[in-house]
DNA sequence: AAATTTTGCTTAAACGGTTAAATTATTAGG
DNA sequence: CCTAATAATTTAACCGTTTAAGCAAAATTT
């Protein structure tokens, strides 16, 4: 078994401290007054012993550790595999490595999650918060770590996210349901008080409004995040209200529903017309084109990842909130 | 700005040395013999105190992280993001943390993050090892860091790893295919030699050459990893070759193919028959149900875990493999 | 040539824990 | 009441780095 080369192991067979090595290997000659000459040697003889620092004791010394969290609500939810995805290239560019959970929605979930993350001396972490977890990001707040929130945030929680105008989202996308001709509109969405849920609901809402087919929400399908058994049942009860246009205001929720439809034999657009949240490789495999928001999720990543080392570098509180404009992709 | 507390702040809130707060912390107040009323005390004190302690500090004395790294070829991919979800159950049930990098089947990159894992002092790594990355795995054996291979292993190289039998895999399916009466089967494949893409064209050939209908490989469409753009050509050529089923061999090709048929307007099953690999949501959104090889991926994240876990707590040098049977979904 | 500055390097403390060894307090035994 | 044994606690070294402070030699100034 090889054994670990240590910085002692190059300062001994440079003959020289482990200051030294310790001054050339983080590019401090200059200060250090470490002279050229040696400092060659020191280089020199690193890479001959393939010298690979210790991050562990660097992170203990300096209380930074190069990493960032990222809580999603679930890795396997391709809307978030793509996200994390592109995450980890942005932070691996400036020389970051990601440690990532699953919350499940789930704010005691995620409470671990942040606990663990936090312990494990992350620089700053990207979250997709969980209902419920205001008092997690007040924690984080009041301990100075930099977070910064994807996908939605609280009203009354001060901090930095990066989020679509949900509202405007739906709002255009049920008027192009509108305007299709489409009277009944139903709306698919999840009970939650999370602001991109209740966002979307009122773009929906107020689209129908403006055209005076709202109907008192007639034709709103909740379901829960956990008890997705409810989905059919649910579903279903919307379709024999007679909808004739079904919006969907999430990724698995497209999916979900679009399996019914298909399984249930309900004609799309002839029976009922859909209009379905975020891109999914299985739009492309229905029989009938899918017309979709679509988040710019590279832009996203890339802001999170963007704001999130600003407040790590300049520990300044200056709270940035991005909100991006969604893509409205009408098939037909 | 709230401080962290640390293990100092608790010995002197309750009036002891910090090796004992530690002990007690640790569990080891038999051991160290410490009396149960202070034991008591100090345990109450952090509570109240909410210690939580510095994971990097432990790191560093222990040598042990309870973090392990996990490389896929991309986490976007549904197949590896519902399998490195899986691993993060499992992982989080024994209390170890994952941190997770994308080698996008690139040896370079996956030396890379195999560096910064290590770096990062994790306690062992599960690998989905890229082409030409043999020398990594006997560095890791080198430095006596335990790893597990997931979906495919070097013949050459002694490790640990879990795989289901992809040459059964594809032999089993391609015999469907025949007994569906298909003359000229088509194999969609990689341009790779990493064993399993190697053992999926055996199970392949072989099921064909029992029924004289291999024709040396005339129907076989090879697409390279990154040039994806190749691969509508490619796929192209192989149906004006008059193939009357194809055997896609992976998830994405799986998918890809699917779209191109639907693009092309190629009936599935009438003008060409498919079989798919892996599950993925999308095959329930096509027009024809779609029989696919499942991996059974629960089963293999828990005992790639498991073998890690092994490994990691005792220093033993034995190594298991695993192959798994994978399941034939016949949707017809 | 002495005093001062500059150069090149070393020493040692610190980061926040763990743990073997040493020390002190308590109890039991004679 | 003194000694020995045992119980409870403290001390200090260590993990692998970083970095402020110190020191000796060489170079420069006076």
């Amino acid at each position: 078994m090889k054994k670990k080369i240590l910085i002692k192991d190059i300062a001994e067979a440079a003959g020289v401290s482990s200051a030294l090595v310790s001054y050339v290997m983080n590019n401090k000659s200059e200060e250090a007054r470490v002279s050229t000459r040696t400092a060659e040697r020191i280089r020199r003889i690193a890479k001959e012993m393939n010298y690979q620092p210790n991050q562990v004791a660097k992170s203990l010394k300096s209380g930074k550790s190069f990493s960032i969290g990222l809580i999603v609500t679930d890795i396997s939810n391709p809307f978030f595999g793509r996200l994390a995805r592109l995450i980890e290239n942005e932070s691996n560019i400036e020389g970051y490595t990601v440690l990532f959970g699953s919350s499940d929605e789930n704010a005691e979930r995620a409470h671990q999650l942040i606990d663990t993350l936090v312990n494990r001396q992350i620089d700053g972490i990207i979250i997709v918060p969980a209902a419920g977890s205001e008092n997690q990001l007040k924690y984080l707040s009041e301990m100075n770590i930099p977070f910064v929130l994807l996908d939605r945030y609280f009203e009354d929680i001060e901090s930095s996210y990066v989020v679509i105008d949900n509202f405007k989202a739906t709002y255009q996308a049920t008027r192009i349901l509108l305007e299709r001709g489409h009277e009944k509109i139903g709306l698919v969405r999840y009970k939650s008080d999370l602001k991109h849920t209740v966002d979307r609901f009122l773009g929906y809402k107020k689209a129908l409004e403006e055209e005076d087919k709202y109907n008192d929400g007639k034709f709103i399908c909740k379901v829960g995040y956990e008890d997705m058994d409810s989905f059919s049942k649910e579903f279903k009860m919307l379709i024999e209200k007679g909808v004739d246009a079904i919006m969907f205001s999430t990724n698995t929720l497209s999916i979900r529903g679009l399996k019914m439809l298909k399984k249930e034999k309900i004609k799309v657009p002839d029976k009922v017309d859909v209009f379905c949240f975020d891109q999914n490789v299985s739009y492309d495999l229905f029989y009938y084109p899918i017309s979709y928001v679509k988040q710019p999720l590279d832009l996203i990543a890339h802001e999170a990842v963007r704001l999130l080392l600003r407040k790590i570098y300049r520990k300044e509180d200056y709270q940035e909130k991005i909100v991006l404009n969604p893509e409205i992709v009408k098939k037909i």
